[in-house]
RNA sequence: UGGUCUAUGGUGUAACUGGCAACACGUCUGGUUUUGGUCCAGAAGAGUCUAGGUUCGAGCCCUAGUAGACCAACCA
């Protein structure tokens, strides 16, 4: 299609199977069923990407359905913050979709399943219902009014929908086997009583559909051809299928395909689990910054193209998985930097106070917005004799790792003059209050002499006092300090909740900023990328932390705050007899350069081995040729080294070796066979 | 305990009909750079869960085992 030669995925297969065996594409139709019951989040956004991907990739629609068959949990807030964040997100739909326009068609169709024996209704208690049920090694037993007749059941549904009975009172039942080792197929409910009012359909009904019975039904209803779902679904295609069977004419047939659901590292995913977060005031809101949810991430300052790109990149399989962060980090890294203008600001800030410069004086210098991006153009910061500098970027004393300021050397202000530290001044308890320096005037960015071009090692950001612009700035951090938070049986979630994920700071910002709107995104150069909050105003300032920049001068500080896990791969120990085996492997495989590589290998392995140790491998070495040339190899190194002779159990072994199919083998063991002449 | 699914560098995903295990992130070098960013060049790191089988040849096919996940809501 439209990319050159990408890798596909397993359902990607699968469809492309399908159109090979007769599938037309203009029958390739895709869905996406959110259950309008809360705020969508990154986990969902693989399932998004996955459905739109394809549409996009095949030219195929997709369908936003809402699955809206419990009206106890479902909201029209709901929908509509749904629709925005996919609208959001980039993608388009092809048809909104509700399941619940489809309840007069299910409730046909359970009448007609009714009349075909296929379904029943029940009259018993959930509890009583559920004993029956068995367990996942016991059957179950048949419901009493398994047999009611069909007039009886038409009846009693009827006067279900009518509104007769209470809740709870009865129950529709497909017929199909309570011995079924998938539970789900142990007579499913399909209907149950619900007096509640339903978001879209109102008071209508107070019956409503179960999930198993209105998926399959409504991806039939809407010719979807490929209904993708999470891992957790894969026991119900068993009764998807089923039920299609019921009532399947002669349309497309749907087909459920699982895929394994996204995890990411130091977050949760669960909408229980993400309401008690808001519900307990651990964060602001559904749009907190530290929230997974879409709108967190929005909020946050994640751009639609980054998140696309990470679920692009996390692929699709069907094993469980848990991504890094950091991959998530990368992906919006890499497109701010093409994309955010860079400017200004100090968040820990030390006054620094040019000695030579001109008192009163200012200038506005010319600062590039964007490195990346030509077209960005430049604008004017102020400068003047007074500054800010960030308090980490100077040191008394320093070693010479560290290429910032200090006493005596020089760095470059950015966009602006080559300084050196002179002295400093500090207050009683010996902090330092003022850094004062010295400045080069000739050696002024941009103005095209000798000086301006000196090359210093550290360049350092900065801030006028006089111009700056106060600012709240929120730095987050990870919402939790365990990478699985929800992974262990013994210990709630809430208890690894870190207390540190938000700081709120003033810094100042360089005076172009007053004039932004919500969500704007900027590189605080050296820094990060920051965007302005939500609640940000010309009087107050307010930013949010994104993400910092890549660095690698964090990590050689002795000091770091921020541990990540070290993960060097030990370097494993294997023993000598293990390294013959698996290099044996291998070895038919390979051409013959790599081969010579491995016999090396085998061959210094073998130096360490005693005869006895191989006995067991003339044994397990008849099943596979690469194990037998290897450990016939090492026969010789051992005979060799040791300067022994062939035992009995190494004669036999190498007289089979001799006489085998393998051209390899036969040449190894014929070499020993010469040499013992045996 | 029954059923179903899964197992490939630290992480995630590839490897078509069996044929030199690849890509991205992360890590580490070096270079460029007025951001310790970007960019460029390079490196280390897996022999594909284990044991068998089929095959000239298995990550891929077969058998058994092990480990993990999912399944007993009038939720989706």
């Amino acid at each position: 299609m439209t990319e050159e030669k990408k890798s596909l995925n397993f359902i990607e297969h699968i469809i492309e199977e399908d159109l090979t065996n007769g599938l037309d594409t203009k029958n390739l139709r895709f869905r996406f069923p959110p259950e309008p019951n809360g705020y969508l989040h990154i986990g969902h956004t693989k399932a998004i990407g996955i459905s739109f991907g394809l549409g996009l990739r095949y030219n195929a629609p997709v369908n936003l359905r809402f699955d809206d068959t419990n009206p106890a949990k479902e909201e029209q807030e709901y929908v509509d913050a749904i629709k925005q964040d996919i609208q959001w997100l980039g993608y388009q739909w092809d048809r909104e979709c509700y399941s619940s326009d489809y309840f007069q068609q299910l409730y046909d169709w359970t009448v007609q399943l009714i009349k075909d024996d296929k379904a029943y209704v029940d009259s018993q208690s959930a509890e009583e219902i559920a004993t029956q049920k068995g367990t996942t090694t016991e059957p179950g037993t048949n419901s009493p009014y398994r047999n009611r007749s069909v007039e009886e059941n038409l009846d009693l549904f009827n006067r279900m929908k009518s509104g007769e009975f209470d809740e709870g009172s009865h129950v529709v039942r497909a017929k199909i086997d309570m011995a079924d080792p998938n539970m789900l197929m142990r007579d499913p409910l399909m209907y149950r009583i619900l007096k509640k009012s339903h978001h879209r359909t109102g008071d209508d009904w107070c019956i409503y559909p179960m999930y198993d019975w209105t998926h399959g039904e409504s991806d039939y209803i809407e010719s979807i051809s490929h209904s993708l779902c999470s891992l957790e679904f894969k026991p119900h295609r068993k009764l998807y299928d089923w039920f299609l069977d019921q009532i399947y004419s002669d349309n497309i047939r749907p087909k459920q395909r699982e895929f394994a659901r996204l995890n990411l590292s130091y977050t949760i995913m669960s909408k229980r689990k993400l309401l008690k977060l808001v519900e307990e005031r651990v964060v602001s809101g559904w749009d907190d910054p530290r929230m997974p949810t879409i709108s967190g991430l929005r909020r946050r300052g994640y751009t639609p193209a980054s998140i696309r790109k990470f679920v692009e990149t996390v692929g699709v399989a069907k094993r469980e998985n848990v991504i890094d962060v950091s991959l998530l980090e990368f992906c919006i890294r890499e497109d701010l930097n093409k994309t955010a203008p860079r400017v200004m600001a100090v968040l820990d800030p030390v006054k620094l106070v040019i000695t030579n410069y001109p008192k009163g004086e200012e200038e506005w210098l010319e600062a590039e917005n964007n490195p990346e991006d030509a077209s960005a153009g430049s604008r004017k910061v102020p400068f003047s004799g007074e500054l800010f500098i960030e308090r980490e970027d100077f040191k008394e004393e320093a070693g010479r790792k560290f290429f910032r300021l200090t006493l005596g050397k020089e760095v470059r202000l950015k966009n602006a003059y080559i300084i050196k530290g002179e002295s400093v001044v500090k207050d009683a308890e010996g902090n330092i209050t003022e850094i004062h320096c010295s400045y080069d005037p000739k050696s002024k960015s941009g103005s095209g002499t000798e000086e301006s071009k000196r090359n210093v090692k550290g360049t350092l950001h900065w801030v006028s006092v006089a111009h700056a612009a106060q600012a709240e700035v929120r730095v987050y951090d990870r919402l939790f300090n365990d990478e699985a938070p929800d992974g262990h049986k013994d210990k709630d979630f809430m208890e690894f909740i870190n207390p540190d994920s938000l700081k709120t700071i003033t810094g100042y910002v360089e005076p172009s900023l007053k004039e932004t709107n919500p969500l704007d995104q900027f590189q605080f150069q050296r820094l990060g990328y920051f965007n302005v909050d939500l609640d940000s105003k010309k009087e107050k300032l307010i930013f949010n932390k994104t993400v910092g920049l890549r660095d690698t001068w964090a990590k050689v500080k002795p000091t770091n705050t921020n541990p990540q896990k070290p993960q060097q791969n030990p370097q494993k120990e294997i023993p000598a007899i293990e390294e013959v085996k698996r290099a044996g492997k291998k070895y038919t495989n390979l051409p013959d350069e790599k081969r010579e590589v491995l016999k090396s290998r085998i061959e210094k392995a073998a130096e360490k081995i005693e005869l006895e140790e191989l006995i067991p491998l003339y044994g397990t070495a008849v099943k596979k040729v690469g194990t037998r040339i290897a450990t016939m190899i090492a026969l010789r190194i051992v005979l060799d080294t040791k300067g022994l002779e062939p035992d009995e159990a190494a004669k036999e072994f190498i007289a089979k070796g001799a006489e085998d199919k393998s051209e390899l083998l036969q040449e190894e063991a014929l070499n020993l066979v010469k040499k013992y002449s045996l």
